[in-house]
DNA sequence: GTGAAAGTTGAACCGGGTTTCAACTTATAA
DNA sequence: TTATAAGTTGAAACCCGGTTCAACTTTCAC
């Protein structure tokens, strides 16, 4: 359910628009009932698709109601966005623990977002389409999560279990490296999350040689 | 200009509907500037803000003009789609002869995507809003490219210049390595290339240290 | 040169979806 | 208990852009 009242990493805001959050439990109810039946809708129609009177109806409220929460569909759009880059943060760290090294955490990482993707294609798919709705949004969830690849590729380069340009001052080697692994994960999560049923662990292991060994002989 | 009238490749039917297309000199040149505005303007503004009495006005034809040629605003962008698709391919695969090995093929041919990119932003936003657009259209430009891909892994593969087990029978593996190998390729180009305005060499050259040996020290 | 085919025009039709709003109900605090 | 704030309702106003079409112009084969 991953609430957005829980402890650091972003916001603690609610998801409404501004000076639209709910003073009371029924309000609280209603908002998230609203933003669970949008998740669903847009996940299944697209933006396009979807309409406010549809939104409403699924989540069992009238159609006026949904103003007093959000300025507009795509303010609701917009908010969901962040919820929904939450979500994959919070599917994604409990797997990293654990891990043997640097390469290993990759490989969970990959092996966690995966297993997400395939239950959850509907999160995919808003974040992809949010390109358009929502760029700023877009950019954000991108951003940090390649801002987190980044840290744990100088935290592994500094323990000396990743390649060493990786460590010192080369940001720009650390953020290419960055983005070409997000890049590689997002693809696979498409791929075989989304289009196809393939083991998502025999996925994950095989771009884990790819990024251990590399592809020269 | 790259003229969907040439040579092998993909279909070379006109991108107007079917049953559609122009019979005279006149409607091809009618026809080639409607594509031209919508290229702009559906890269400008996207698909839902753009409106068809906006690209005919860019292509300075009349409103009724359009659908002489296209059944839809959606088959207008399905039909780009297709052109564009045809576009990246041929910006990038005149670059790959006379490289060295198997791995610099793969670095010329993101080079080649990023400068593609950089020159031409609406063409990078058209295909990814294709996702929502015309879902077909996205899924046939990515798994054709991903085909090439492979193609090129098998052949390295052979001459010896990559990993032996991207060889043999096993499409698994190599499947798995031309979609991260995509997957790279483009969201390098979103973020150095859409994005930012860093040096498209330099990128594809620390992507390629990445493809090459790995992360492992 | 001429007539049929191809192409062009833009006003008007049309439908659908977002947003507003004033009346109404429920919750809360004094 | 009661007054005030919070929340709910759904009909209707409003907006906008896709699509149609019948009249008109240009092209081209003969």
């Amino acid at each position: 359910m991953a609430g957005w009242g829980d402890a650091m990493g972003t916001t603690a805001e609610s998801p409404a628009s501004e000076g639209k959050a709910p003073r009371t439990a029924r309000g609280e109810r209603t908002l998230r009932r609203i933003l669970d039946a949008a998740r669903l809708e847009f996940g299944e129609r697209g933006f396009a698709d979807s309409s406010v009177s549809s939104i409403t109806q699924r989540a069992e409220v009238a159609l006026g109601t949904f103003y007093t929460y959000f300025d507009s569909k795509e303010a609701l759009f917009a908010a969901l966005v962040r919820d929904m880059s939450e979500r994959v943060r919070v599917a994604v760290a409990p797997a990293l623990p654990g891990a043997r090294d640097a390469l290993d955490v990759e490989q969970r990482a990959l092996g966690a977002y995966l297993g997400f993707v395939k239950e959850h294609r509907e999160v995919y798919r808003i974040i992809d389409e949010a390109e358009f709705v929502d760029p700023a949004g877009f950019r954000a969830h991108y951003e940090t999560t390649a801002g987190r690849i980044v840290e744990r590729l100088r935290s592994g380069a500094a323990k000396g279990e990743i390649r060493a340009d990786l460590d010192g001052g080369d940001a720009f080697e650390r953020e290419v490296a960055a983005w070409a692994i997000m890049g590689m994960n997002v693809f696979l999560g498409l791929r075989f999350g989304v289009w196809g049923e393939e083991d998502g662990a025999a996925v994950a292991a095989a771009a884990n040689r790819l990024l251990r060994e590399g592809l020269a002989r």
